[in-house]
DNA sequence: TTATTATTGCGACTTAGTTGCAATAATAAG
DNA sequence: CTTATTATTGCAACTAAGTCGCAATAATAA
């Protein structure tokens, strides 16, 4: 299938690439004055994330997130996502964090994907908090 | 309040001290013989969590699944989850690693839970795959 | 200009997990 | 042992996130 050229497409990339975050569906369609809809959302993000243009994470409420792809490790050309994510419970934000990590696995194991999520406070609401 | 002893928490613990595997709420029930209500083994879950008895995790796929607390850290008293799991994309068992992790934050962060989590194949799957 | 087909919008659907409420039963009190 | 208190359970209804089928739209190729 040949990708084409759309203005939700573009309008979604840009939000994207215009912040270091990884945003929900609902953070994404705030920032998106343009209308689209939901299910247009969902899947103009999973042809992105095919395309290795966006990842995606889980936080651990099982809502995904999905962040442009500009820290991520690219070694031999392969494109990985081995970095971790910063959740604050209070104002919803979820960060990309350069640290990288690689996991030591069992002997025979075979890796496709990465998940890793931290949650917590972010320095503003922390001290908001009290 | 003051917890109870009841058939369907002791059932379900038992089912989890008998793994070192984090099981979604679909494999608890299938490992059940005793019919124990869908919203009870949540509720049951939850619980323990609370307690401190077993952990959660949640896979890329946004399906929580629990876990004994057998290897976890226990810095000065205090009981951490700072471990990886693994997830075979194939036969959907999901097992704790040793692996432990400290992942550096900014200043000022509070972290209050990690969820770790890398997808892939087993040993035996990806050997039987091809 | 026309044909091809990727993309969109809409609504219906799925799946995982939660919640309200009345019934049940574990523990405490007498 | 009997009764009272209230944590726990089962059931059904509900919520929320994401997916899917399908007809309409529109980007690209011919
Ligand atoms: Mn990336
Ligand atoms: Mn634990
Ligand atoms: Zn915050
Ligand atoms: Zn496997």
């Amino acid at each position: 299938m040949k990708r084409r050229n759309t203005q939700a497409q573009t309008d979604i990339l840009n939000v994207l690439k215009a912040t270091d975050r990884a945003l929900s569906h609902e953070q994404l369609q705030a920032e998106l004055e343009a209308k689209v809809d939901r299910a247009t959302i969902y899947r103009v993000l999973n042809r992105f994330c095919e395309d290795g243009l966006v990842h995606k994470v889980m936080d651990d409420d099982g809502k995904q997130h999905f962040a442009y792809c500009a820290g991520c490790d690219k070694p031999n050309n392969k494109h990985q996502h081995n970095h971790f994510h910063f959740k604050c419970r209070k104002c919803g934000t979820v960060e990309c964090l350069q640290h990288k990590v690689h996991i030591p696995l069992p002997e025979g194991y075979v890796v496709t994907d990465f998940n890793g999520m931290i949650s917590g406070y972010c320095k503003k609401c922390a001290e908001e908090q009290q």
